[in-house]
DNA sequence: TTGCACGCTGTAATCGATTACTGGCAGGCT
DNA sequence: AGCCTGCCAGTAATCGATTACAGCGTGCAA
């Protein structure tokens, strides 16, 4: 293992300038060269550990996620990588399963290994991140909004759910019911608040009846469907506010009678069937989406945001908390300024 | 920030005497004891990055992957994450690509940031894991078999590919393609080969004609249906080789006229129909699995195994290289000694 | 009683990079 | 000339935990 004393030597010079020639500091050209000649000679790379150690912190970032076998989130961490990784950052990656205190105990950890930042998929509104906070460390909050005084990035939820709503709308159907996550979770209520939106829009009712609080997991979308076909009148077209809702609810309907219909006409030879309409991607579906009013999301763009925000508070950014709107027209990564609430 | 001289000032004790208690070496009763208070009424954790430094080796495992995406690796990755999370140790992902440069890079990343090992599904058969092993890092390989002298844990391919095709023998097909992937790797071609036995054994030519190499992603399983159609005489059935060529093939089968068949009686009302049979799970399937013959694995068990060696080899292991066989009856994760090639 | 061995504890060195502080030198000003 | 300023480079302290080494006390044997 070459150490920076070896650098020095060869080169030599003392230990600081070494340091000096590798972190940008003004040097004078000819021992920054000599420097340079002896780093390429001997093949020396900086130690991460003790460089941490002496900076007092590392250069990793936790990402804490719900769930990475979630395709959502496994894109979201794409997103967080690729970015992290150009800027010399590692991203340690952590499961909650939705659970406050596994998450508690991450958010600990991360502490601990005096990591530089957390970019956070919360499990519920009030993640215990304010110790974090007070000892200086970043911290990034995405996809559901916390009350809490940090940079945070979600997408424009209330928005999505009208346009699911609007889709199935347009092709025809009337009587639309929603399958969204829990109520505790803003995620949910704004998806759900947006497809209200869309009906009364439309002239039509919100039938309280036609809005299932289920998981956002493909059993509660599955489910779902058995709790909304003994509705009655029983709707013809729901919207699923996430791809694994969405994933449920399609099994579901393969499951009774062959899969979702296009429009309101379309009776299969099983009963009638229903229209889809769904929030996110499903990259492994293995039917035929075409039928499916997909409103695609761009998890990868979200990773991304949310890890532009966070090197930038690693680097010492000390403006106001933002909250910014990921949009997500046709795959690209832009970014908006949240609406004022 | 709580350090160990403030334990130690605490408990009247030296820093010496309280890293011993915490480490577990011979002290005193009483001393521990008030070491143990000290710690508890300071909440005192001991900083991760100095114990590094020192032990020259950080509590950090590297998980180097050709796609965090696919939804086998992030099984995977759960394994592993349970595993070394149980053991003290965080993980850290990295995704190849599938290319062996991006993975150069990150296995020298591992290298430079002291990790103290590396669970790695390579992108080709010759990983550059020498220099690793050599500077003493643990290493264990998965899912794809290499020729060098470490631990490794892999499926029992050929029995895969074997049992796949004989479930649609048995169903009662006879002209069964299969699409693999690369001819590059060896779960590609041991599965494949499993595939031509099962055929032979049944007293079936396996037809040259009805091997695809394609890649192991959908797009792959998608196309070689397009070119297995295009055979004379067609296929009446297909075996997909990973979760992600068998989305792809049932994807591509909806499009035409409305996913496999159970039995070769069943031709459906669009042209024949196509028996189908996965190597792997389909988590975010959107139609009816039922009439897909699915050979299981068990990525979650890989991954906990590998962690489980890893971990090992960290402790100081020096046993000779094992080649394990990953179990993958009912989602246990029994593994056994791999059979003498 | 003296000597030796053993076991526990404390002091201080160590891991490797960064950086506060000090000192030297050059150039400009009075 | 004398002084001050500013720039640059080197020395050594520092981050916090681990551990080699040394010292001390106890107990046993001669």
């Amino acid at each position: 293992m070459t150490r920076i004393v070896d650098v020095a030597r060869r080169a030599g010079v003392s230990t600081a300038t070494v340091s000096r020639v590798l972190n940008g500091k003004s040097v004078r050209p000819a021992l920054a060269a000599a420097v340079h000649d002896a780093v390429a000679e001997l093949g020396y790379t900086p130690d991460r550990t003790a460089r941490s150690l002496r900076r007092r912190h590392s250069e990793t970032v936790a990402l804490v996620l719900p769930d990475v076998e979630n395709p959502f989130f496994t894109a979201v961490a794409r997103g967080v990588e690729d970015a992290a990784l150009a800027a010399g950052y590692s991203v340690v990656l952590c499961n909650t399963d939705d659970r406050a205190d596994k998450e508690d105990l991450y958010l600990t950890v991360a502490d601990v290994e005096n990591m530089a930042g957390v970019v956070l998929a919360p499990a519920d509104a009030h993640p215990a991140i304010d110790r974090l906070v007070e000892r200086g460390r970043s911290v990034v909050v995405i996809d559901r909004r916390v009350a809490h005084d940090v940079d945070q990035v979600t997408f424009d939820n209330r928005a999505l759910g009208h346009r699911a709503a609007t889709a199935l709308l347009d092709r025809g159907f009337r009587r639309i019911a929603c399958v969204t996550g829990p109520a505790t979770t803003s995620t949910a209520v704004d998806r759900a608040e947006g497809w209200r939106a869309a009906l009364h829009d439309a002239g039509l009712a919100a039938d309280d009846d036609l809005l299932v609080h289920a998981n956002f997991r493909v059993d509660g979308g599955y489910d779902a469907i058995g709790t909304l076909l003994g509705r009655s009148p029983a709707p013809d077209a729901v919207v699923a506010t996430n791809n694994l809702a969405g994933v449920g609810v399609l099994r579901a309907l393969a499951d009774r009678h062959g899969g979702p219909v296009p429009a309101p006409a379309g009776d299969g030879p099983d009963g009638p069937g229903l229209g889809v309409g769904v929030i996110g991607d499903l990259p492994f579906a293995t039917s035929r989406t075409s039928d499916v009013a997909l409103v695609p999301l761009n998890p990868r763009g979200l990773g991304t945001t949310a890890a532009r925000l966070l090197l930038e508070r690693i680097a010492g950014s000390d403006a106001p908390a933002r909250h910014l709107v990921q949009e997500i027209g046709d795959g690209t990564d832009a970014v908006a300024p949240a609406r004022p609430a």
